[in-house]
DNA sequence: TGATTGACACCCC
DNA sequence: CGGGGTGCCAATC
């Protein structure tokens, strides 16, 4: 029972700056098991109880609301992404490589 | 206790 | 270059 990897995961997606997003690899990675992809993605359905956790904010690697399913609403994750100002065309994230957060990148060092 | 699934990612054909 | 299949880690049934 690791939850602490899934709290792990919390605080890098909590950490997402409004606007921008990130993906399961980046996070993973990020995390030291860039091969526990799929678990991020396992956390982040665990995270939908988690109101203070942005799960929106988090798609795959190519930027599709892969997740969008898991959502309350029918389309309710394009329109929190689109509320923030991202652009969201038939679930999938446009200008993704531009708006992607990658945590590798910008908590490398912390 | 054991087997299967899962909001992904990567390798191989 | 495109499509399909397998692998990983942890959780859940």
């Amino acid at each position: 029972m690791e939850k602490d990897f899934f709290l792990r995961v919390y605080e890098v997606v909590a950490q997402v700056p409004c606007g921008r997003v990130t993906s399961y690899g980046l996070v993973a990675r990020y995390l030291g098991a860039p091969r526990s992809s799929r678990v991020v993605g396992y956390a982040m359905t665990a995270a939908v109880d988690r109101d203070d956790i942005p799960t929106h904010r988090v798609v795959n690697r190519i930027g599709v609301l892969t997740g969008k399913h898991h959502f309350p609403g029918t389309n309710l994750m394009q329109q929190l992404l689109e509320s923030e100002g991202v652009k969201v065309v038939n679930d999938q994230i446009q200008e993704f490589d531009q708006i992607v957060w990658d945590p590798t990148i910008e908590l490398k060092n912390t």
